[in-house]
DNA sequence: ATTGCATATTCGCATAAACGAATATACAAT
DNA sequence: ATTGTATATTCGTTTATGCGAATATGCAAT
């Protein structure tokens, strides 16, 4: 992460805001789970996880031929609470309450 | 404010960024003031700061011919938890830190 | 080697944003 | 009425971003 101002461009996305609320409150997953809850085409779920990615804010992890995104765990601490502290805030809204929904009855019904 | 998605992108430029964080520690200003310490063209103060307005971020108040800016002191505390969160988080990094400075000396030395 | 699935990248297009220069408005003072 | 000062808006250009379609890559299973 450089800068501030890429930081809230980063933010200023639906996508990548309610990919990056769901990673705030999971561990990590892979993009087929992000297609399926944001319902969302695959190019889409690709491209910015590209630009989240080159922000520094996730990482991906290989396994088999899924990727899995997480929050960047080496984020400095500043960083990860300013994240954080801003996803909290988001966390009452639309869309982020249907799409923790969504996580959750996902995750009981098993994915990939 | 409509959404969280445009609260980002509000934040998403360096100078609609460095004037809100002024504002975050400073009553009010009027936009010379802005253009003395960001030393930026009056054009471009003007037309960030509508964007501010439009965002429901600050609001106006003429006083003669100067226009003074304040925090919109009708955002919801939601909001305005958001926005003082995020600069105080912004304020020991740079260019804030001189901006911040500058102010001082400014106040001081008395404007207009 | 080939098929099939998950994901990534590239491409071309459309829209949005930023910028400075120039122009316009508003209004107080003369 | 005119001038001067503070601020706002418009204009044309440049750059960035979002998108889906198409294509490419990586890898597992056959």
């Amino acid at each position: 992460m450089i800068n501030v101002t890429d930081f809230f461009k980063t933010l200023s996305d639906a996508t990548r805001l309610r990919c990056l609320f769901l990673l705030s409150r999971c561990e990590s997953l892979c993009v087929c789970d992000f297609m399926e809850i944001l319902q969302a085409p695959q190019s889409r779920i690709s491209r910015h996880f590209k630009y989240l990615r080159d922000a520094g804010l996730v990482v991906d992890e290989r396994k088999d031929q899924w990727v899995h995104y997480r929050l960047n765990p080496d984020l400095t601490s500043k960083w990860r609470d300013m994240l954080l502290q801003n996803m909290n805030h988001v966390a009452e809204q639309l869309p982020f309450v249907d799409d923790l929904k969504r996580l959750k009855s996902y995750q009981e019904n098993g994915c990939c």
